[in-house]
DNA sequence: GATAAAAATGAACGACGTTCATTTTTCTGA
DNA sequence: TCAGAAAAATGAACGTCGTTCATTTTTATC
């Protein structure tokens, strides 16, 4: 057996990433310490270094778990429309409810200040592929006739508006709207969003 | 004179603040030590904390000025165009053109991760309705027969919506759009919002 | 099972924000 | 004008944290 070195590393990088999923979970991002994420993944503090570069690092993985399970619940969300308008409406509800439901996972993804001199690993950057997805083909079904590549352009654009929205009524900056009052704001800017849209289209 | 005290307190909390702005436009928000504060305004370390509770409430004060500055482009461009549609638009391209030109103070303004224990003073707040003022009347103009506050909360959404596309493109997630690129995206992105508002008003 | 290689360990380091005992400056009133 | 009180400035010291590294423990090889 010449991988139990393998398996025990594997076992430590899943003990550790479950440790800060859980604690970002419950406590937020912000208060997190290696100290409390080695503690509870039942090792010593310097194995996270073995195994991690960095805390950053960690968070990033569990920003990719946070970002599996956001895109399981759009595309759930997206599958029980039945015509691509009430798709996108759903989806935009849906990102907000996550936000809400999971707001330190979500805060975590968004709005961690990443320091600007080192990269984000190329294989994250491929797991927010989810967030976009699932937008292309009902996009598609209301704008037709747009070249692949300006059809994702557009359905990056759409996501980052209902992004926006969201994210600004998650912070704490101006007032934040009773999740009612913005799930219709967000149903109204997506009709809004969809009515324009045709109506350039036709009219070009 | 009974207020040398009070001139020197005043005198010694701009220093800081230009300190710390000077610092933030430079090096960004992310790389703001104690120590270099106090260094560029000639102070001592301590003195810091006899003015201000905390260096968040030294950036607060800094965002504070990069909102009027904001304000103030956000006005000059809306100035410039002679009907409503162009206003919307040129403030669109002014906030992603801020956005590049003072890329550290903005990340500073809207990144900077906020310690969600502590409360963000009510005079900032009220510093952020420059976000949303110059939106209001125009947007009053497409959409007619629109209660106040109504419309404010459309100003909201709308302002929201881009500047979720435009901080989408300032971060590292997804890849950055060239400026051209994103400018023309922008465009058309507050076409559609606009033509889609004047059919659903139209229809309804 | 002896030896070498790899990994785990936690004490120690360095950087940083913040505090606090001490010194310096300013104010008061005779 | 000056003594004493009040306020503010100072920077050394403290505590917390991420990260490193010499040492110990575990695993692989023959």
């Amino acid at each position: 057996m010449s991988d139990k070195r393998e398996a025990k590393r594997q076992d430590l990088q899943k003990r550790l990433i479950r440790a800060t999923y859980e604690l970002i979970h419950e406590h937020g991002v912000s208060g997190l310490r290696a100290r409390d994420i080695t503690a509870k993944a039942a090792c010593a503090l310097g194995s996270l270094y073995t195994v991690f570069s960095d805390i950053d690092d960690l968070i990033i993985h569990v920003n990719s778990i946070t970002l599996g399970e956001l895109g399981k619940a759009l595309e759930r969300a997206q599958k029980k429309a039945d015509n691509p308008a009430e798709k996108l409406k759903a989806m935009a509800r849906e990102y907000s409810d996550f936000a809400r439901r999971n707001t330190n996972q979500w805060t975590a993804l968004f709005e961690h200040g990443i320091k600007p001199e080192k990269m984000i690993p190329p294989w994250h950057i491929d797991d927010q592929a989810v967030l976009i997805e699932h937008i292309i083909e009902p996009l598609s079904q209301i704008i037709p006739g747009l070249g692949p590549e300006d059809l994702e352009l557009r359905a990056r654009s759409y996501f980052a508006a209902v992004h926006g929205i969201v994210s600004i009524n998650m912070e704490k900056r101006f007032v934040a709207l009773p999740a009612q009052r913005l799930q219709s704001e967000l149903d109204q800017f997506v009709e809004t969003l969809i009515a324009g849209s045709k109506a350039l289209t036709k009219s070009k």
